[in-house]
DNA sequence: TTTCTGACA
DNA sequence: TGTCAGTA
């Protein structure tokens, strides 16, 4: 078996923190109004980036205007503006480690001839053993299956 | 042009 | 929340 790539040599990873809107792109992409925007801000729902420079326009990261959307999609269902931010927050609350534990777990790609291997880490306290996941080719079937390997069978890639 | 704050409805 | 004024 051998790598693709480890965790830390992908190029290609999409940093969401270089993108940020400002307050009438974030109007125009949520359907929220400027004006709405800024009153949720002063009710502590959501918060503007600060600014390095001395600009005095908002600026929004792009989980910002995640949370925006969710909350416009719990107000479009009919809940009080209130309610939809405490789902909304329950919802991030369980989503965080969920996301924290599925990003940390990607230590990088094994590849067996035809077959590719997600690299989950140690799976012994020695460090012995690599714990992979997979799917199997073709079928309907979803599942994920998993597979231990010693730590020796797993080449480096060439790079 | 866009955004900001404050005011009024 | 929408809208308008007067700015930066």
């Amino acid at each position: 078996m051998k790598y693709l790539f480890k965790k830390e040599q992908l190029k290609f990873g999409f940093n969401m923190s270089q993108y940020v809107f400002r307050i009438g792109e974030i109007e125009s992409m949520s359907g929220i109004s400027a004006r709405q925007l800024r009153y949720w801000e002063s009710k502590g729902i959501i918060m503007p980036l600060e600014r390095e420079d001395e600009q005095s326009g908002r600026i929004y990261p792009f989980k910002m205007f995640i949370r925006i959307m969710m909350i416009k999609t719990y107000l479009d269902q009919g809940n009080t503006l209130k309610n939809a931010v405490i789902r909304v927050d329950e919802t991030q609350n369980f989503m965080r480690p969920t996301h924290d534990i599925l990003s940390s777990a990607f230590h990088g790609l094994v590849y067996e001839e035809d077959m590719v291997y997600i690299d989950l880490g140690d799976f012994d306290t020695d460090g012995n053993q690599r714990l992979l996941a997979y799917q199997k080719k073709s079928g309907e079937n979803q599942k994920v299956s998993y597979r231990i390997v010693d730590k020796e069978d797993l080449e480096e890639s060439d790079e």
